[in-house]
DNA sequence: GCCGTTTTCGGCCCGACTGTTTTCAGTCG
C-alpha cells in the first residue's frame, strides 16, 4: 500500500494519486482497464489545469464542474475528502509493490517496464527502488531478462544518472527560458538552405506558462538532411531518438528539443496536430469523425468515399477552414469553448504585444530605504526604455518604505522628496506621461503600510501581499479587499503570491474578489515576470467572464526585464482577453483618468 | 469511468520511434 496524507491532499497528490492508480490498472491488466485507465488520466490532467483546490470545491459541493470528473471519481473524492482514505484506491493499489510508484518518474519508464524489474527482483523499498534498480544494472542482472537486452539495460543506468541530475517527467521549464532556447534552435535551423519554416510547437507554441520539452517543425523538401543537421546542434549533449521524419536530443540542463521535419505540403496539418493541446485534438478529431473526417499530421482522410486520396495543407488556416472552422489562436486550443466559437465565427480578437500602451510596475533604483528589494537602472533609464517602446505612460512604482525604520513623520519627507523628482522629471519628459506610484504592502492587518495624508503624495497605489502567505482563505480574501478599499489603491499586484516551480501562492475567494473589482472600479494585475506569470491563464478567464478588468505589468527591475511585457501578453491571451479588457490599451488620457479617479 | 448536435448505451484520436524481436511491446506526445 502507497501512504498518502489523504485528510490534507491538495490537488498535486491527488493527481499523483490518480496517475499512479492508473499505473496500477495498466499493470494489472492494460486491455480490461483501458477505459480507466483513460479515465483516470483524463481526470488528473483536468485537475492539473484547474485553478481551484478540489477541497474547496468539494466543500461547495461542485467537484463535478471539473470536466473529466463524473459520478463514480466524484463519489471517490468525497469519501476521500470525508474519511481520509478511498477504499476502492487502497485495493486497486494493494497488490502493486510501492517501489514501483518513484520510477515512474524516470523518463523511459512506464508502469509495465517498472512493474516487470520491481516485481522479478521483489523489490519492496519505494525509498530505495531508483537505487536499487541502479545496482542491479551495474551487476548486469537486467540484460539477462526476458524482453530486456544489454541495450536497454545500459539505457536504463543511463535513464537513472539523468534523472539524478534533474531530467525528470515531472519538471518544467519557465516559459521564457523555453522560449529562449526554442529561438537559439530556431536560429541555428535556419541557416540550413533546405529549411523553409521553422515554428515552435506544443505547449510553447501555445505559451503555456511552464513547459516540458521544447518541440521545434521544420518544412523542407529534404528532411532527412534536415534532421542530420538538426542533431549536430551545437548545445546538444546526447540524440535520444532519430527517425525519417523526427528526431530529439537532450541539451544542457536536462532538457529535450524534439525536431519534427515533413515536405512543406503537410506544414499545415503538422503545425496542428503538434500544437495541441492533446484536449483541443481529441475534441476537434471527435468533432471532425461525426462528419466522417479522420485527422492526423498528414492531413485528413474522407472516410465516406473509399480509396479516397489523403487531403493536405500547406496551412494551419486550410486546415482549420477545411473542418468549417475559423483559425483558432494557439493560446486558447485546450477544449475549453474554442471549438464551438470557431465554428459560430465568434473567437475573441485577443489582445496584441502592439496594443499595450504602457507599463506600470516598474522598480527603479531611488533610494526610498525599501522594506523590499531595489530595481538596478534609475527612473530616467526606464523612461528611456519605455519611450523606445514606443509607450505613451509609464509607471513608477518602487516598494513603499520600510515603516518599521521611520516615524511617520520621515516617512511623509521621503515620499515628499520622492514627488519632487519625479515631477522634475515630467517636466524634462514630456513625450511620455510619468505616473507617480507605489507598490504598497497590504499588511496582516489589511491596513495597508502607509497613512492616508502621505498618500496624498502619490497619483495611484499597486497594492500586493508580501508578508504571511500561510494566512487561510478567508482572512487572506478579506485582507486583500480592505487593502484594495483604499480609495488610491487601484491594481492589485501579482494577485495569487506564487512562484512557478516554487511556491504555490496563497488561496482567496475569488468571486468575492471578482465582484469587488467590477463594483469598484479596481483592476488585477498579469504580471509578466517570468517565475510569477500571476493571474494564472485560467483565473484570467474565469475574471473576465465576470467583468473584471486588468492591467499587464512587467514588474521590472532593470531596462531588460522591459521586454516581458511579451509574456504576461500572452498570458492575457490564453485567458481569452481582449483589447478592451486590458486597461493599459487604452490613450494615456483615459487611462491616467481612470487610475487617478 | 466519462459523455451526449443521430446516442442515457455504446462508443472512446492517431501515429512515431526503439529495442528485442521475425511481428510486437512499451513509451511518448
Amino acid at each position: 500500500m502507497v501512504w498518502y496524507d489523504f485528510f490534507r491532499m491538495s490537488n498535486l497528490e491527488i493527481i499523483n494519486l490518480f496517475r499512479n492508480v492508473a499505473a496500477a490498472y495498466s499493470i494489472k491488466n492494460e486491455y480490461k482497464f483501458k477505459f480507466q485507465i483513460i479515465a483516470y488520466l483524463k481526470a488528473a490532467e483536468a485537475i492539473e489545469h484547474s485553478s481551484t483546490e478540489l477541497k474547496t470545491l468539494f466543500e461547495q459541493g461542485k467537484l463535478q464542474n471539473i470536466p473529466g470528473i463524473g459520478p463514480t471519481i466524484k463519489d471517490r473524492l468525497e469519501e476521500l475528502f470525508r474519511t481520509g482514505k478511498v477504499k476502492h484506491f487502497e485495493e486497486v493499489l494493494s497488490d502493486i509493490s510501492p517501489a514501483v510508484f518513484p520510477l515512474l518518474d524516470i523518463p523511459s519508464f512506464g508502469p509495465k517496464k517498472a512493474s516487470k524489474l520491481v516485481s522479478h527482483f521483489k523489490l519492496h523499498d519505494p525509498k530505495t527502488a531508483i537505487e536499487d534498480i541502479k545496482t542491479l544494472a551495474l551487476e548486469d542482472k537486467i540484460s539477462i531478462l526476458e524482453g530486456f537486452g544489454e541495450k536497454s539495460q545500459s539505457d536504463i543506468l543511463r535513464a537513472i544518472s539523468e534523472y539524478g541530475k534533474g531530467t525528470t517527467k515531472s519538471s518544467r521549464m519557465v516559459l521564457s527560458y523555453a522560449f529562449t532556447l526554442a529561438q537559439e534552435v530556431i536560429i541555428y535551423l535556419k541557416k540550413h538552405k533546405d529549411v523553409i519554416e521553422a515554428e515552435t510547437l506544443g505547449s510553447l507554441r501555445r505559451m503555456n506558462s511552464t513547459i516540458g520539452d521544447v518541440d521545434i517543425a521544420v518544412a523542407s523538401k529534404n528532411t532527412k538532411a534536415v534532421l542530420e543537421y538538426f542533431v549536430a546542434f551545437p548545445g546538444k549533449e546526447r540524440i535520444i531518438e532519430k527517425g525519417p521524419t523526427t528526431a530529439s536530443i537532450l541539451i544542457g540542463g536536462g532538457k529535450h528539443v524534439d525536431l519534427l521535419a515533413l515536405p512543406p505540403q503537410q506544414f499545415g496539418s503538422m503545425l496542428q496536430h503538434f500544437t495541441g493541446s492533446k484536449n483541443h485534438n481529441v475534441a476537434l478529431r471527435e468533432y471532425s469523425l461525426k462528419r466522417h473526417m479522420s485527422l492526423s499530421e498528414r492531413g485528413i482522410k474522407l472516410l465516406s468515399e473509399k480509396g479516397s486520396p489523403l487531403v493536405e495543407f500547406t496551412s494551419e488556416e486550410k486546415f482549420y477552414k477545411y473542418l468549417g472552422l475559423d483559425w483558432i489562436p494557439p493560446e486558447i486550443r485546450e477544449n475549453e469553448g474554442e471549438i464551438e466559437a470557431a465554428l459560430k465565427h465568434n473567437l475573441p480578437d485577443l489582445v496584441k504585444i502592439g496594443d499595450i500602451r504602457g507599463d506600470l510596475h516598474i522598480h527603479t533604483n531611488y533610494p526610498i530605504d525599501s522594506s523590499h528589494d531595489y530595481g538596478i537602472s534609475s527612473m530616467q533609464e526606464m523612461i528611456n526604455r519605455a519611450k523606445e517602446l514606443k509607450y505613451e505612460y509609464i509607471g513608477l512604482s518602487d516598494h513603499n518604505p520600510s515603516i518599521g525604520n521611520h516615524t511617520k513623520n520621515e516617512l511623509y519627507s521621503i515620499l515628499s522628496k520622492r514627488k519632487s523628482i519625479i515631477d522634475s522629471i515630467k517636466k524634462s519628459n514630456k513625450s511620455i506621461r510619468v505616473i507617480n506610484l507605489l507598490e504598497m504592502d497590504i499588511l496582516a492587518s489589511g491596513e495597508l503600510a502607509i497613512d492616508n495624508k502621505t498618500l496624498e503624495l502619490v497619483d495611484a497605489l499597486i497594492v500586493s501581499i508580501h508578508s504571511s502567505f500561510s494566512t487561510n482563505k478567508e482572512d487572506m480574501t478579506r485582507r486583500v479587499l480592505a487593502g484594495l478599499s483604499n480609495p488610491k489603491a487601484k491594481i492589485l499586484a501579482h494577485p495569487t503570491g506564487r512562484l512557478l516551480n516554487l511556491r504555490a501562492g496563497y488561496e482567496l475567494d475569488w468571486n468575492r474578489i471578482f465582484d469587488f473589482c467590477v463594483k469598484n472600479n479596481k483592476a488585477l494585475e498579469i504580471n509578466a515576470w517570468p517565475e510569477r506569470l500571476d493571474l494564472s491563464d485560467g483565473l484570467v478567464k474565469q475574471a473576465k467572464e465576470a467583468g473584471v478588468k486588468f492591467v499587464i505589468n512587467t514588474d521590472s527591475h532593470a531596462i531588460s526585464h522591459m521586454d516581458n511585457m511579451f509574456y504576461g501578453v500572452s498570458v492575457a491571451r490564453r485567458g481569452w482577453t481582449e483589447k478592451k479588457d486590458i486597461l493599459n490599451t487604452l490613450p494615456a488620457n483615459k487611462f491616467v483618468e481612470w487610475i487617478t479617479s
